[in-house]
DNA sequence: TTGACGGCTCTGGTATACAATATTCATAAT
DNA sequence: ATTATGAATATTGTATACCAGAGCCGTCAA
């Protein structure tokens, strides 16, 4: 060890600065929320990363910069086609629905565990965190839908296994810029609500059948939702793209 | 060498590549590939990388060997810890079974899709893929687990979400060392057999809900057989890790 | 003899310089 | 006028050099 004296047992308050994190996980994170900021959708074109901007903007060298880009690529925010430049990935229509799929099939399995693991405790709470919204929560869109998010977030927690948790996370922050739009549509807001207190009397019942039905049936409900209204997310820039990449 | 570590950085037994898609990704397949043939779970102690001798093995630099450990970082292989060196990370028992609950869930969806989605044809292949296996398997285990993967990857093939398979085929590899243990215990090539012709049945009667059923209890049937006899995947290096990073 | 201190080296992190390739624009020929 | 070709440019891919932190080990003092 090197010279510390032992009797020396003065500890700062604050320790863990982010110094120890590494630039690339800074860089790494700091572009996922740029991306995640932009309204990818709302572009006609095809958004273009820079190496040298980015290096720039963040005041560190490229490597670290393309170090972190290899990861958002892995992470499916990014395309890095050689020479040919880095783009913010748009996901179709079709990638959404997958996602939502992958997302209910993982959320339906968690409910299935959740419903024999998971607390007491824990289901008060769930059931609390809902009972704030009223049948209708159309007024209170921007609130509920961070609820909701919450809502689901919490049954994959509750099933206790660490990998679900991190998967439908990724997933969640891609349907990011979808969750608003839908949200307002069809009165799914309102239908949420409903289903969601059936799924949280399906936990309480610790019926891990009916639990994992109805988790299942109100995400593909959402997936079926955007299969139907979500050309949105296929129309804009589909000329540039066809274009560029053919 | 005269500054040795208790470690001692491995020389992976791989063949300087030649540049023409990227070093980058040729690089990660290359690491990937390694990693996959060493026997992890075989080795007492940690398993260090060396970024200088992998650049030197291949016949590149750091740079595109750093982005390649970047990538694999985040699939999950291994874990650089700042100047402490880079590691092949060592799946718990936990981890394994958390992974294989995953596989479930989606596998589970991906026959429920399967069941109203997959064509004649398709479920014929997937029939006669596994016919060609008698009842009792355990005298050819080593082919019978290729077919017993791709029979999975077909039924999440048929699923028709592309997303799936890239999540499962992720989860896959990492499993590759522990399939070929579990395949030999407790008789489980031979129900693993019976379990398939359940499950071809059931989608070829096209029914959802009885596919999904069978393929999520045949798959958590592994999670529950890794539960009780993968404490191995636990046992070895134990301490070194604990002594390390506590 | 033992334990602490200081340097020594090894390793990963970062920056920068160099090379290769695709795009684009301008110019010239048909 | 239009198109083709070539050079200039811009951008990414790769290599190398340098920096800082962390463990190891020898030495010196108690």
């Amino acid at each position: 060890m090197s010279g510390q004296r032992q009797e020396q047992a003065v500890r700062l308050p604050i320790a863990p600065l982010h110094a120890q994190t590494g630039l690339r996980a800074q860089a790494c994170a700091a572009i996922r929320d740029a991306i995640m900021r932009m309204d990818i959708y709302g572009q006609a074109e095809e958004i273009r990363l820079d190496e040298r901007q980015l290096s720039e903007d963040l005041g560190v060298s490229r490597t670290p910069i393309r170090e972190a880009l290899s990861v958002l690529e892995q992470e499916g925010f990014v395309r890095s086609i050689p020479r040919r430049g880095i783009h913010v990935v748009r996901k179709s229509k079709r990638e959404i629905v997958d996602m939502i799929t992958v997302w209910a099939a993982i959320e339906s399995m968690a409910a299935r565990l959740a419903a024999t693991r998971a607390s007491a405790e824990e289901l008060a709470a769930l059931r609390a965190s809902q009972t704030a919204f009223a049948d209708d929560p159309s007024g209170q869109l921007s609130e509920y839908s961070e609820a909701n998010m919450a809502f689901h977030r919490s049954i994959i927690a509750m099933g206790g296994v660490a990998l679900m948790t991190s998967i439908t996370d990724n997933l969640f922050i891609h349907m990011r810029a979808v969750r608003a739009v839908t949200m307002g549509q069809d009165n799914r807001a309102r239908r949420s609500v409903a289903d969601h207190r059936d799924i949280i009397a399906a936990l309480e019942a610790r019926d891990p059948d009916r639990a994992a039905r109805l988790v299942r049936e109100h995400t593909m409900g959402l997936a079926a939702h955007v299969e139907k209204y979500g050309d949105f997310l296929d129309a804009q820039g589909g000329e540039e793209n066809r274009r560029r990449f053919a």
